[in-house]
DNA sequence: ACCTGAACACCGTTCAAGT
DNA sequence: ACCTGAACACCGTTCAAGT
């Protein structure tokens, strides 16, 4: 006799990701997110395969929603403007959701990697800006090196990890300023 | 009736640290730790307040390690050839125990941060040869730049997330460059 | 077809009892 | 003073049984 279903992938990865947003990654329990979307914990099985699946779909949907920001943030004429919306709103998003933003960068064994698709669609504004700034040729290594320092900027900053001192705000300003420098100053090397 | 202890702190930290190289941070438990140094898990709290605590020791543990190795790595004469082998050192060093480096730079809600004076010590080096690229006045904002390029490269890299193809060591070069022209470039900006 | 209770093997942590 | 077994409250996951 079938029954209807009482929940869907869709909830429950909702549920998952405000587990997240609210008390970081280890308040995704398997019990947590059954009772937010009124099941018990042994019917997620059903649509997930365990938990580190779940994990996985919360931070692509995160992925999707970040590289929608990304995209919207790099339309104007100016390639070094385009710089510092990037990593201006790059880094809005990170202070938004730091929970969330913790897990998109860093590897963890028991949870496979995110859908490369979604990971290209998130960077593609930044090669795009990447690219008038540094030259085509030049275009993935200036991508590879901007992405590398915003991650490890703002990652640093949740983490409490700059601790001597001084502005903070200004470091990244500076930040941004010298990679639009070194970037666009042509393709030798 | 006093009882000689059978383990010490030092001994824990030791089998935490070789279950975090190992089989990564989940792989320390409580239970296994125990077993390493010979003991039953309740006794470890003889020693350490929690878990959490433990495994900031084994955090600071491997800071004081690779704060050794910067400290080697950065004496020779030119700030750009520093500059190089800091950020060569600091890849290989995260390369051979990536388990280990993945819980140096991040947030986790549970453990609290390590020792500044550890982050201080460790990124001295750093902060030394950022001072003769970008001179006194950029030193800090310099040597945040290069750690959080170089933090930001190998988290991504261990994590699997340069997926665009191409050379991922011509990425790393091509970042140190660009770095180091950039930094020298002067304090105006 | 989906959901559930019961069960299993694991955790971290506390604490009274042993030496 | 240190160590232990027993206990507690939690996990993730499986599975036979219900509808």
């Amino acid at each position: 006799m079938p029954t209807p279903s009482r929940t869907s992938l869709e909830q429950i990865v909702a549920a998952g990701r405000a587990l997240v947003t609210t008390g970081g990654v280890d308040a995704l329990t398997m019990q947590a997110v059954a009772q937010r979307v009124g099941v018990r914990a042994p019917s997620l099985y059903k649509r997930v395969r365990d938990r580190s699946d779940l994990v996985r779909l919360v931070v692509e949907d995160a992925l999707r929603e970040l590289g929608a920001t990304l995209d919207a943030a790099a339309d104007t004429g100016d390639p070094a403007t385009d710089l510092r919306a990037l990593a201006t709103e790059f880094r809005t998003f990170a202070h938004a959701q730091p929970n969330l933003f913790g897990l998109l960068f860093v590897s963890a064994a028991d949870r496979s990697a995110p859908d490369s698709d979604l990971l290209a669609r998130a960077s593609s504004p930044v090669l795009r800006t990447a690219e008038r700034l540094a030259g085509p040729d030049d275009a993935l290594p200036a991508a590879r090196t901007i992405t590398a320092w915003a991650v490890g900027f703002v990652q640093m900053e949740l983490a409490g990890a700059f601790q001597l001192g001084g502005d903070v705000q200004e470091a990244f300003d500076y930040g941004i300023g010298r990679l639009a420098v070194a970037l666009a100053s042509g393709p030798r090397r």
